[in-house]
RNA sequence: GUGCCCGUAGCUCAAUGGAUAGAGCAUCAGCCUUCUAAGCUGAGGGUUACUGGUUCGAGUCCAGUCGGGCACACCA
């Protein structure tokens, strides 16, 4: 519908020779009187062109040639909004498409034949995810979703580090309790992990090896120990959540030479040297970012003669483009909001296009428990755990709850809301409507035989007039527009709050229109709005990753 | 102190620079002999933190003020 309109308009305004260079926008006016659709094109134009809005939009009017039973009437109205009201039984028809494309409905095509490289979690192996982890992996997972919706083959990737200096502390930290259950005094330092699970790692340790590990000085069996139980425990919860990466990049990777010798990292300082942005001093090598007005240098390699993390960081996006992808998508915290400017200026001045790379940052997660706000402790051993989130309210709540809000804003997750097995709960309300729409076809097929598989006939739609009918057809037509820009803008909610329409919009019809008691004719239409209905859901559900169960 | 995010109904949050700022919860009033009432209908509730500016039009953009969060290492 969306494309039907601005097509349409293209055509006015080439035919009343008007040539502009903005883009057409077509929203939804507030109230109906305003039509089903609208443009605020005429004022644009009106700017560009410096004539007046009105005008300009009453001579467009006139060049409109919409085919026969697709828009009743075009208005302009305040100060130049062009109004569309469209022919009932076209929206009706339009809407038959659903049937036709299945789960294909409302996927787009702007990254067909392209390929997209999502990065999320992303968390090094030190430890269980945290609930704030959950957010990003959600969300990171969810516009992988809506990349492929919109026809890119995505590459799901998790970058991990498993030799820095916090891998080295939590084999010690291991180490320690080690010692412990070996009957030995500890003084356990404060910089160390102190999580519960660290202990049982070191008991695991403990069963395996008993005390023969005892004189040994070396932290290694007890850091790659960790690491592996602690990375299959991560990828554990993940897939709880349905989250599965296609790849897992080690970070270390970036410091072994390729066979010329030369290393990503040190690929990344002889290129920035000679572009003039490599400095030494204090016996470090930095990236001389004050060059580019900031504040201060970064530190590429330190004294010590190891990298920091910034400069495996751009040898990292290096390999991105290497790798050729089309689009490249970051997703992280906003603990990560100052890593990823250096990394941005660095590959603009290794030359590559930029505009490319795309950067989704969620804000923090407060939860809600007993009406009690607690805040998320990130470090120390009580941070709160995704794991134990999941137990809780289950893996869709979890996945919804995450991406209801916009990712800009520091989200509030109530956990006591998200448990409730009610009305209150969106995930419930989300699901009851695809559930009834089951139970129906079922009571269908056993009553009248009604095979919801078999393809209506065309024009079925049609014969449906009832406004709760045409608004919940109006509404399905809106399904991929949505997809669309929620991709672009990163924003998974958009598609929820979608949902939750759609969701309202069927239990309005089902309540006001009485399906199966209806004529015959009737019936069957209605119950293949339920079809449509069903599939629209279906398809969204797949995109925010949750269940879509047929029964409650 | 500097950078980024946020400030909208009692609460949690929406609103690609568009028309009368919307949902859910909570409150109040209705709807089940009838396809799942886990639902639907209606009512009340607002100086969009504040002050200026930009323009046909600002919750949205710009400047400043106030308030909350996050980050500001030769940690990752």
């Amino acid at each position: 519908m969306h494309s039907f309109l601005v097509a349409e308009i293209q055509k006015a305004l080439r035919s009343a020779s008007v040539t502009t260079g903005q883009s057409i926008i077509i929203e939804k006016p507030t109230s109906p009187k305003f039509g089903d659709y609208a443009t605020n094109i005429a004022f644009l134009a009106a700017k560009e062109l410096k004539r007046n809005p009105r005008q300009l939009a009453e001579e467009l009017t006139g060049h409109f040639g919409f085919p026969e039973g697709t828009v009743t009437k075009i208005e302009v109205a305040g100060p130049g909004f062009i109004n569309f009201f469209m022919e009932p039984a076209f929206i009706m028809q339009s809407a038959e498409r659903v049937f036709r494309d299945g789960v294909e409905y409302g996927k787009g095509s702007e990254g067909a034949g392209k390929t997209a490289i999502v990065e999320y979690v992303s968390a090094n192996p030190t430890g269980p995810l945290t609930i704030g982890r959950g957010r990003g992996g959600v969300l990171g997972d969810c516009i992988a979703n809506l990349a492929e919706a919109q026809g890119y083959r995505v590459n799901r990737e998790y970058y991990f580090n498993d030799a820095g200096r916090q891998m080295q502390i939590l084999g010690e930290s291991v180490r320690y309790r080690y010692l412990e259950l070996c009957g030995r005094s500890v003084d356990f330092p404060d910089t160390h992990y102190k999580g519960l699970y660290i202990g049982e790692i070191a008991e695991k340790i403990y069963s395996e090896h008993g005390e023969g590990l005892l004189q040994d000085e070396s932290i290694e069996p007890f850091r790659s120990e960790a690491e592996s139980i602690i990375f299959s425990s991560i990828q554990k919860t993940l897939g709880r959540l349905g989250i599965v990466h296609d790849s897992f990049f080690n970070e270390h990777t970036l410091y072994t030479a390729d066979q010329n010798g030369i290393s990503p990292n040190q690929q990344v300082i002889d290129r920035l040297r000679e572009n003039g942005f490599i400095g030494q001093y204090d016996g470090a090598t930095w990236f001389l970012t004050t060059k580019l007005g900031q504040e201060k240098d970064k530190v590429l390699i330190k004294s010590s003669g190891e990298p920091s993390y910034r400069l495996p960081d751009i040898a990292y996006h290096l390999t991105k483009y290497a790798r050729g992808f089309d689009m490249i998508i970051n997703v992280f915290g906003a603990d990560h909001i100052d890593e990823y400017p250096d990394v941005l200026e660095a590959l603009k001045i290794l030359g590559h296009d930029t505009t490319k790379v795309r950067i989704a940052i969620n804000q923090f997660v407060t939860t809600t428990v007993n009406g009690e706000t607690v805040k998320m402790s990130t470090r120390k051993g009580n941070a709160d755990l995704l794991d134990d989130l999941i137990d809780d309210v289950g893996p869709d709540a979890t996945r919804l709850f995450f991406i209801m809000r916009s990712k800009d804003s520091h989200l509030n997750f109530d956990v006591d809301l998200a448990k409730k097995q009610s009305k209150d709960n969106p995930v419930f309300y989300f699901h009851y409507a695809h559930a009834r729409i089951c139970s129906l076809l079922r009571l269908a097929w056993s009553e009248i035989g009604f095979d919801a598989a078999k393809l209506p006939e065309h024009g079925i739609l049609m014969r449906l007039r009832a406004p709760e009918e045409l608004q919940l057809a109006f509404g399905i037509l809106d399904f991929g527009d949505v997809s669309r820009s929620a991709f672009r803008m990163l924003e998974p909610q958009k598609m929820v709050d979608y949902m939750h329409a759609i969701a309202e919009l069927f239990h309005r019809f089902y309540q006001e229109c009485p399906i199966l008691k209806a004529e015959p004719e009737i019936a069957e239409a209605r119950l293949f709005l339920a079809v449509a209905v069903r599939q629209v859901l279906q398809n969204g559900f797949r995109i925010l990753g949750i269940s879509a169960p047929e029964s409650m």
